[in-house]
DNA sequence: CGTCGCGTTGAAATCCATCAAACGACGTGG
DNA sequence: CCACGTCGTTTGATGGATTTCAACGCGACG
């Protein structure tokens, strides 16, 4: 959508995200390098198969990291919560698509200058590589999920997270809250069709462990249920 | 099983492992730190829920990485090749298993040591960026394949995979080669049971794509057909 | 008011997991 | 050398969970 210079001292992620990492003097050096661009929902910041010439850290909204097979069918590999970096270093085209769940506003740079700062600011390379290994945990903890587990665990371990990550408070989730993907989206992430999602949701309704508010709010009835 | 002195002069990755970045001198000061072991087939290297102390890189063999669920059922979550790095640096408990799959050399370092020698030679903390990368990237195309795709698809895409893995020319799969892994193996791998498995492979060799050579060996006839 | 997108619900088909049995390779011991 | 047990693999029969196909409800929007 828009673009403009970076303003590192209102920044909701500056304590969190990769800079973070960097000194004063350091982090205004980086800032110059990159501009603030917000995104509206829906909106494609990467796609697969484009030059791979820019990456970015998220600072508000969400995003998801996703492939789609020839049939068009997407399948979500991940979502960016704000301070997350998406963008492949090293890679010459891009191999997945990120778009903005909603609206979003994320730091962008070009690749070329952020692989330069990497190589000038080792505290960069290290923070990038802290979080890279937690994304790679990340993936492999959602296949780990994803696999061996039935439909309703499925459904039921995906709300349970969004509860958690929609809470403030670090341990104990939400108890009512806005589900950020659609049913395509969840499916999609949960290796599954829109109707068995659909279907998994009014099941879990039906046994009351959940109430729905409405086509995206979930209120958290027995969170037991849910396998917690 | 065993364990030494690393040997870096004779070491067959030394120019490909993360290790490869650091000049001689740092070099020689980091084989310092590390210590060279043996593996044998089915040896555990790294325990989920053990302290999180070591971390290491593969010099010979295949490793996996997996997780059990409570009932036991294993799932891996990724395979390792040589040259690449196990280890979750900068948490304190490991959160997988690490197990050899064949006979297997690492060299093995001491987590606390191993991230002292990433603060101290940037140059090893963007190798270290950039092999985690790939792995992240590795993580999430085996999503892409394992989530939406047929049991048969998934089992020929996987041989596929191998043969390749196994050729030596970078492009070209291997036409005979052994599969590295037994059939629970491939099933933890690609979220089916031993018996989908083995149908798969059975109806591939009857459809004309492979032939079979003994338990392990798998010859391609028609790499087509495997959807390549 | 009609259409479009998204979500829900129903009925039928399909694919895979499960249960069960037999086979082959391998090592041990007679 | 052969009988025997074990382990991994293969194959068959069955059932069940999820996909697929199809129809409907509902709100948004022109």
């Amino acid at each position: 959508m828009s673009s403009s210079p970076l303003a590192c001292a209102t920044c909701p992620v500056r304590d969190r995200a990769a800079c973070a990492a960097l000194d004063k003097g350091e982090r205004s050096d980086l800032a110059r390098l990159g501009r603030h661009r917000t995104l509206a929902a829906g909106e494609t910041l990467f796609a697969a198969g484009d030059d791979n010439d820019r990456c970015a850290t998220l600072v508000r909204g969400a995003l998801k990291i996703s492939a789609s097979d020839e049939e068009g069918t997407e399948r979500i590999l991940s979502l960016v919560h704000p301070a997350g970096f998406v963008g492949e270093l090293f890679a010459p085209l891009a191999r997945f698509d990120v778009v903005a769940l909603t609206n979003s506003e994320v730091c962008l740079f070009t690749r070329h200058e952020y692989e330069a700062a990497v190589e000038r600011y080792p505290a960069l390379a290290r923070a990038l590589l802290r979080r890279s290994s937690e994304d790679l945990f990340g993936a492999r903890s959602l296949m780990a999920m994803v696999g061996r587990h039935s439909a309703r665990e499925r459904v039921a371990a995906f709300l349970l997270a969004m509860a958690e990550a929609a809470s403030d408070s670090p341990c104990h989730p939400a108890v009512r809250f806005d589900l950020p993907l659609s049913r395509a989206e969840m499916a999609g992430l949960l290796g599954l069709t829109i109707e068995t999602v659909s279907r998994q949701i009014s099941a879990l309704e039906k046994c009351g462990a959940i109430r729905r508010k409405g086509l995206r709010g979930i209120e958290l009835v027995d969170a037991a249920e849910l396998g917690s």
